[in-house]
DNA sequence: TTCTGTGAATAGGTTCACAGCT
DNA sequence: AGCTGTGAACCTATTCACAGAA
């Protein structure tokens, strides 16, 4: 299949969500300037992206499983967005003992030693990692194993994984520091 | 000066932090090759990468102002990561009279009514945006009219602002919406 | 006429490859 | 020898511009 970038994966999604903003409003048609308007780029470019659209294997559900329930996990599982996009959070580990066994959104949270059984019981295309750094590397492998090809990470690590496994990982640290070198150098 | 794009930044950054952790081990050298491996990059780009090294004007504090206490901005609060790298968050807000007044870190959340007076008394260069869609453009205006030339927004919308101001838009679907195409596309 | 779809041109980022330094 | 810095080549993404459809 034809190979479709990142930046372009993104600006689709954000269309697709635009469409259905102006579908539950009763629009029928929109132009590719207006769709640029909204998501801040140009007509051209929404119709070279929409000219790559095969599939985006979107709509339909995901399960997710979510390891580390510290803060980020949190607010996380609170989001409702993930739910409107299809992505289930599913299971919740933590290894701290006082966090085990506590209820978050409905989820009891399970110790991560059942985290390959549990696994292997109902695989997971996706996993989100929000433990420290240290056991990010440990966690991911057995995720891996678990057959796990899709890791949001938010541990602020490298993390090595097959080629067949996807990661993308968050580091809000970076992101702030690329704000700021645009700051100082203007 | 050179124009160095948002992905070397990025990079640089990741670069700065191994550095700083080789110094703490007491380690005064280090290839380009070791640091292509940690960064999970090739020792050509991390050459090409440092050879535009000016300033990055990383290496000093910047004031944060945080808007709006929610889950998101606990979590971020108390990210530790922040405070290593120089972003020190002076004040948070928020509308809800709830979260008005308790404290947060060691911070009391103002009533977002003071923003303006806040800013124009004690100006800050970053600001970090965690309001509800509906209210993050009237939020937005306020920071750029108090002075902030730096935005780092959770809200999902696309903000606008003058070009002086940079903004960089997390949107954590939109992470893991890039992440399942990834997985529908093997 | 306005809007779309798309090849061609341009700009930008990454990799190569090699001369020079330690 | 091994490592660095950098121009040149390559590859990818964006923008242009225009023919054709609505």
């Amino acid at each position: 299949m034809r190979k479709i970038s990142e930046s372009t994966v993104r600006r689709l999604s954000l269309y697709l969500r635009f469409l259905e903003q102006f579908d539950a409003q009763g629009q029928t048609t929109i132009s590719s300037a207006e769709l640029a308007r909204r998501g801040g780029t140009t007509s051209a470019q929404v119709r070279k992206d929409l000219s790559f659209f095969g599939f985006l294997g979107l709509r339909r559900t995901y399960r997710v499983v979510l390891v580390g329930a510290g803060r980020i996990g949190s607010a996380l599982v609170q989001y409702p967005g993930f739910r409107q996009r299809g992505f289930h959070v599913a299971a919740i580990y933590d290894k701290d003992p006082k966090k085990i066994g506590s209820r978050w959104n409905g989820l009891v949270v399970r110790d991560i030693r059942h985290l390959d059984a549990d696994l292997a019981k109902e695989p997971s295309d996706i996993a989100i990692v929000v433990t420290p750094a240290e056991s990010a590397q440990d966690v991911v492998d057995r995720l891996v194993r678990g057959g796990v090809k899709a890791i949001l990470n938010f541990a602020p690590v490298q993390l090595a994984v097959p080629d067949d496994v996807a990661v993308k990982s968050v580091n809000m640290a970076l992101e702030l520091e690329t704000l700021s070198f645009a700051l100082a150098n203007r």
